[in-house]
DNA sequence: TAATTAATCACCCCATTGGGGTGATTTTTT
DNA sequence: AAAAAATCACCCCAATGGGGTGATTAATTA
């Protein structure tokens, strides 16, 4: 049979650690084995608790919460990090996935998606809040009326990937030359004048 | 008061269509307007159905649901475009997410949640399988154990971001020659030896 | 404490690149 | 018929990128 659910909550806020400790501990299959007020005081002991699932909020006194997450994941390389916090930047998103957290859910949430939640990021899930999966699906999305054409599109990708005008060339069986006008073209049409620029004008506005 | 949610389907095989027509028909809110088995034998008419959310297939005859994306958007620029397909491969859904899709469902999800996605989509959300968020949230997350040092890694993102080796210098406050340094030591760490292929390396890697 | 690893800087060489001009021809799309 | 996109050409020249080899000083780990 299986075994619950092992939760830590690691938040500074007493009230809603609170909050979730009841909900989740009074939850059948789940279990709250810890919880802590900061990332300093759950380092000490978190490695004995074991969780399966960590609760983390961002904004904590001493190191943040998506500074805590690869310092978690050294202590306990199997644990399933999920964000809990009110902080809905894209930056701050963005960092968390990218430091390791496996879901992103807002304070909003209401208890029966935190605790259906829980249960998905163990089983390999990545659960997110409406508003973060919006912020997610769009961070993919091209700028649909992007003032390049196809072929300066297709270039700019290759100068993104760091290809010499030489080996655009190659690979789209056109001339040198007809690489450098296009690259030209689109330097005027992006208003910039350096590789470095192009590319990063074409990353803020999604021409890529 | 709020009017029916206008839905328009289309999916080439039969039985799926008519099932989810079923489905969103008969649920209170919701309202199909039409359904097609092609994007071409929708071109003709979806204009004047103008449906507020489409619920798209991928694999088709004739022009696919990746394609048929931007298409539809051009005919209808405000439709919400719901991916609904058996096909969980990253390249299509980034494809189909970039292409503008608003929301990726795998055809296994069940019934109660296609009907919370589209009004999901409708209220400007992005909504998405399990298994399609976990591969989104995977795609941002960086490989934990790098073998480059941080300062290496700091200087691939600037060589992924275009720039050259004196701008690196400068935005790092070091020496033209200790970028160099890095860079080299980078190129044998990753095995390469050039910039495009450190960022081909680095990104397949996710090192950056 | 000893040994690595990381981070910093230096100078050799030289072919290639990148950016700035200016202009033209041929498709494709509108 | 007109406009936009895609193709190629040749001028100029400073800067860049990649390969070598080697050294000094933290910082981290064994």
């Amino acid at each position: 049979m299986n075994r619950n659910i092992q939760v830590t909550i690691i938040e500074d806020d007493d009230t809603i650690r609170n909050g979730y400790s009841f909900l989740i501990g009074n939850t059948e299959g789940y279990e709250v084995v810890s919880s802590y007020c900061s990332y300093e005081s759950a380092a000490l002991k978190i490695a004995n608790d074991k969780p399966d699932v960590i609760l983390l909020d961002i904004e904590m006194p001493g190191t943040n919460g998506i500074d805590a997450i690869p310092k978690l994941k050294k202590l306990l390389p199997h644990v399933y990090i999920l964000i809990l916090t009110v902080y809905e930047s894209e930056k701050l998103i963005f960092e968390a996935l990218a430091n390791g957290a496996a879901g992103y859910l807002t304070k909003n949430t209401p208890s029966a998606k935190i605790i259906e939640s829980i249960k998905e990021v163990k089983e390999g899930g990545g659960p997110m809040s409406i508003n973060i999966a919006k912020m997610v699906i769009k961070s993919f999305q091209k700028n649909q009326e992007s003032p390049l054409s196809k072929r300066e599109t297709q270039i700019l990708e290759q100068v993104c990937n760091g290809k010499s005008r030489s080996q655009i060339a190659k690979e789209l069986f056109i001339d040198l030359e007809t690489v450098r006008s296009h690259i030209k073209n689109i330097y005027v049409k992006l208003d910039v004048n350096s590789r470095a620029d192009a590319i990063k004008t074409a990353r803020e506005n999604k021409l890529i």
